[in-house]
DNA sequence: GCGTACAACTTATGCGCAAAAGTAACCGCC
DNA sequence: GGCGGTTACTTTTGCGCATAAGTTGTACGC
């Protein structure tokens, strides 16, 4: 590789003149050296190190995406297409900054932040659970850092949040249901944190508010490990009777249970109703196709990744900014009102 | 960010002594003395600057994963689960072996590897079609390149492929259909290229080992761009009767060509039997269960990056690797043999 | 008791770049 | 005609690290 030095010596110059070309600095540079070096440039097809210009400049033009998850769930998520799509989203939109992304999977926030700071990378995008323990971490880094759907109280004093209104997704589609004849309505979810309290405190707030009460019992709980997920299985569908609809706290759920369902000859929308959350292709394609709530995860990418670049060029921004959902019927709900 | 030179001043020694420790070079230092800097190290939680290190080493401990999607699939590629699971076992393996990261999609094969070589990436993994183009450009630059199912013959002369027996994929499973009854067999790709040419390949064989014509207009060409999709699918539909199977290139347009055939009343298996080729989520959530042809993707990720890791030890490794398939029975062939 | 070998260090150099500080020539101006 | 200001440069420095080369001190063999 060429550099700035073997650059000015053939051109017999100093090695300020052809880096203030390559920065653009007109006013210190004559238009006559200026050509000369650009067409130099052009014509060893010259690409800086960037390792020493970070060096130099103490920055990195790196944006870390950390991809946070337990070990347990780690193959579901990596499985997710969401996960796809947000990459694509946050990367899409940080490379037309001029920035470049780094990808970076674990468990261990410890590890992700030392990571961080070896490549003194300029900011973080954290997508997945961050713990208490997490936040001492990355406070004491002091680098701008976004989180995608991540809901730690402790968490949004320190960092912004991308997330969707989720409570107001499941709020909809519960009403959805109520609205068509439904009153026993199971919750289906393998945690109730994050996301996924927000979604259930949606799906207990519009019970509430149709004046059904919300049993402990309506909880549904779904174990995700591979050698767990077919007894789990197994056991919601026996207590399916108990239920008119169950709300999925994710496409992924609502279709996995519904092929359970039909394989135990369980009629979807027939015997039962179920509806998803996310609208992904697993819905979609699904045949009856999965009434669910729509979120835009390539627009949730691209508003993370624009989010961390306004805080780089050191803007403010809120601290926790929500996507709109909206809900999406197609063939998994049947009306019961008569 | 302490330095090297920050420690060895306050622990009163020179930095080559601290940098020796850090490198765990015993002999160089006395036990004494490498404890008190272990320690110190510990205690202050050193990271050390890459950007200095790799301008000092003139190595980077990048590994680049290169996407490069033509421009009308890039949706299509990215929303496939295919990719992220692929993305998770490269991560894993490099993370395991000291090395980092740096993700990268483009349509553009020069712009791709002027990202490498800015970066001074130690390697590159390539998934996604290598041109003609991109082979002179990346011919250029001296390291070592892993491509992940790139079936150019020109390409295959420079660099390391990682890929399935396609061939045979296809071969076994039209083989199974026709052991089925299956005579009147379709192929549906979008291309014929690639992947998408060793799949077809294998499909004619085992039509021609069976003594069955193969004939242009078993070929049903459907068009992935999603304004197009919905036409596509409609004629492919409308042609549905004379065939008795449909071999789908992916698990992917399989479903979707099932979803399209159910809208339409044409029952699976019933009226026509369709498989893929891929074995994912999508399949195996469906129902009628899909039956395709398995293949591993995190291991074909793991394998390309240890193929990589192995070159860069210096290591010869083979310039084709073949991962092996399986057929997966399960739900959506007719035995129609009587 | 002299040379050699080796352990345990330190000093000095350079990776490629950016930028602060320095220089030299020229121009205008009261 | 000396002085500030500007243009168009060059020289120098340092980012943090690895490492080649140099410097002690000491043990050991003969």
């Amino acid at each position: 590789m060429i550099t700035i030095k073997e650059i000015a010596k053939q051109l017999n110059m100093s090695t300020t003149t052809v880096s203030n070309v390559i920065h653009g600095k007109v006013s210190e540079v004559s238009d006559d050296t200026r050509e000369k070096v650009e067409e130099f440039l052009r014509k060893v097809d010259y690409v800086p190190n960037i390792n020493a210009r970070n060096l130099a400049q103490n920055e990195s033009k790196i944006i870390g995406f950390a991809l946070k998850a337990r070990a347990d769930k780690y193959e579901n998520l990596i499985m997710d297409p969401f996960v796809s799509v947000l990459i694509g989203g946050v990367e899409e939109t940080i490379r037309k900054a001029g920035y470049f992304m780094m990808l970076y999977i674990s468990s261990d926030t410890a590890e992700i932040m030392r990571h961080v700071s070896t490549w003194n990378v300029d900011g973080l995008i954290l997508f997945g659970m961050l713990d208490d323990d997490g936040i001492r971490v990355s406070e004491k880094y002091k680098k701008p850092i976004v989180c995608i759907d991540t809901y730690s109280l402790e968490g949004l004093k320190h960092f912004t949040n991308v997330g969707l209104d989720d409570e107001q997704g499941t709020y909809e589609i519960v009403n959805h249901l109520i609205a068509n004849g439904h009153r026993k309505i199971a919750f289906l979810s393998d945690n109730t944190k994050g996301v996924d309290l927000a979604r259930l405190t949606g799906y207990k707030k519009a019970l509430e508010d149709a004046g059904i009460k919300y049993k402990e019992s309506n909880f549904l709980k779904i174990r995700p490990r591979s050698d767990e997920i077919e007894e789990s299985l197994k056991e919601i569908c026996e207590r399916s009777k108990e239920f008119t609809a169950i709300v999925c706290v994710s496409d992924l759920y609502a279709v996995t249970l519904m092929a359970a369902l039909q394989d135990r000859g369980i009629s979807v929308p027939d015997d039962i109703s179920i509806v998803g959350f996310d609208d992904n292709m697993l819905g979609q394609l699904h045949r009856p196709a999965l009434t669910t709530v729509h979120q835009d995860v390539k627009v949730k990418g691209i508003t993370a990744a624009d989010t961390l670049l306004k805080q780089l060029k050191g803007e403010k921004t809120p601290n926790q900014i929500k996507l709109p959902t909206h809900l999406v019927v197609r063939d998994t709900v049947k009306d019961i009102s008569r």
